[in-house]
DNA sequence: CGGGCATTTGAGAGTACTCAACCGATGTGG
DNA sequence: CCACATCGGTTGAGTACTCTCAAATGCCCG
């Protein structure tokens, strides 16, 4: 098992791949010219289909990735076949970077994809030479901690509807980030997705969704396709805590402990 | 604000922190003699209260802090005045490495404790001569994120019970990574702070501690100190998912979704 | 057109929260 | 020395949110 070949069908792999070295985040920031020149040649872009994996859970690390478009969520395989969805990943964004030589979860496309793949080799005898990429690496690994942090508060604290609101404002940051209005967002991702991410049955996401939609905050145009239509609303429902006011019902202050 | 002085209720320094370089865990696991020397020639010792703070969300991060006994929580403070905790520390653990010029949270100590200081300037001084050790904080960062994921899946998936008991023997883990038996333990945290750490509230944590003593499965002898009397319960309740027959009733198989 | 999949909706059950009172230990001041 | 306040913890009763189970709908694809 590996990261290329039987793992990726279909792959077709391009020649080189100018997005990462121009993507403003990513690997490259914050990079001298020459270091980025160096990554540019190092890397290689491979179109991807919906569902197919990037790379799983023990595989040898032999290779990070920056998404150029598309979505891939990253999860970990529990023993009884449901998942754990530790994070979604948007164009920009690094996947498969990790201090160890196997990759600790699983990296599946939500929709198709196109991917540049940099071999790590490559990459660890660069940041040899250069500090600034090995501080870049750790950069973005505290980055993917503090998210992960926020995640575990929201779990923690937020009701379902504020759990919800705070993943499409979520989704709204990334497609802002990527030039988008972050108002007409794609949603590739399952209802079974975002519950594995969430910490919600199936049932319980779709419940939200279909209150979101009731209280004219969310419009579903077509499959896989919403608009944010009361950023306000859905900002007080996410709340910079749990609390606000829910749809219906004097909803969940949320445990209060501290002073 | 830094990371030194008025924060530092009552501390007192001593010369230089034997125990830093001779941790097998910890900062210096896997870097040369050399290295671990230069570093334990940037390292002092400090003993701190309870309760005190070890240093605070925003903080200038000029140092970073190995804990040599007792014990710390990390936790972020949320805006209504209420908490969420990060993780516990306990003896060999590092705190406060970032890649950032700011600490992400706050470090608090549970029991009182020694801790030893390192320069952040002299270890990152170091980490340019010594590609090894920004390896190692990649690592260790990679371990905290790992573990933050490990918790993320604990809230999704687990009941009370099964949360609180994985609390257990995580506990327990720590406890014998520094030469216990991991059978008696101290639990120097309060019932907020565990349920902080949960996402539960504090009835709910007592509640859960009454049932596992009534159950048989721990015992607490005195505040604040706790013994695991029967493993193999505590582990089936932890379960590797949240599923296993809880103390009473038909419990909750956790939800289901993927295939 | 039929099968499979994702989603929706409904009814009922159960876990964890909220509110509230009480207990024991600790610490302070009269 | 004791009254009293404080703090952490425990326990009880009732509520409410989310899960479970079940069935129906809509959509895509062969």
């Amino acid at each position: 098992m590996d990261a290329s070949g039987l793992m990726m069908p279909r792959a077709a792999v391009t020649a080189a791949c100018g997005a990462c070295a121009g993507a403003s985040r990513g690997l490259c920031h914050g990079l001298e010219e020459a270091d980025q020149a160096a990554l540019f040649n190092a890397a290689s872009s491979l179109r991807l289909p919906a569902r197919s994996a990037v790379f799983r859970e023990g595989d040898r690390a032999n290779a990070v990735f920056t998404l150029k478009d598309g979505a891939a969520k990253l999860l970990r395989a529990l023993p009884d076949g449901r998942q754990q969805i530790i994070g979604f990943r948007f164009p920009g964004d690094l996947i498969g970077y990790t201090a160890r030589d196997r990759y600790p979860c699983d990296a599946e496309l939500v929709s198709d994809a196109t991917v540049c793949r940099v071999d790590r080799g490559r990459l660890e005898s660069m940041s040899r030479h250069c500090a600034g990429l090995s501080h870049r690496l750790l950069e973005l690994c505290a980055e993917d901690l503090a998210a992960a942090q926020d995640q575990l508060n929201a779990m923690a604290q937020k009701s379902a509807e504020g759990r919800v609101a705070a993943f499409l404002l979520m989704l709204r940051e990334a497609d802002r980030r990527n030039g988008g209005t972050g108002l007409d967002l794609s949603l590739p991702m399952t209802r079974a997705d975002i519950g594995d991410y969430l910490g919600l049955t199936i049932e319980s996401v779709s419940r939200v969704f279909a209150a979101l939609r009731r209280g004219g905050l969310v419009k579903e145009p077509q499959r896989g396709r919403l608009r944010l239509a009361d950023l306000p609303g859905l900002e007080a429902l996410a709340g910079s805590d749990g609390a606000a006011a829910p749809l219906s019902g004097p909803g969940r202050p949320a445990h209060r402990s501290a002073a």
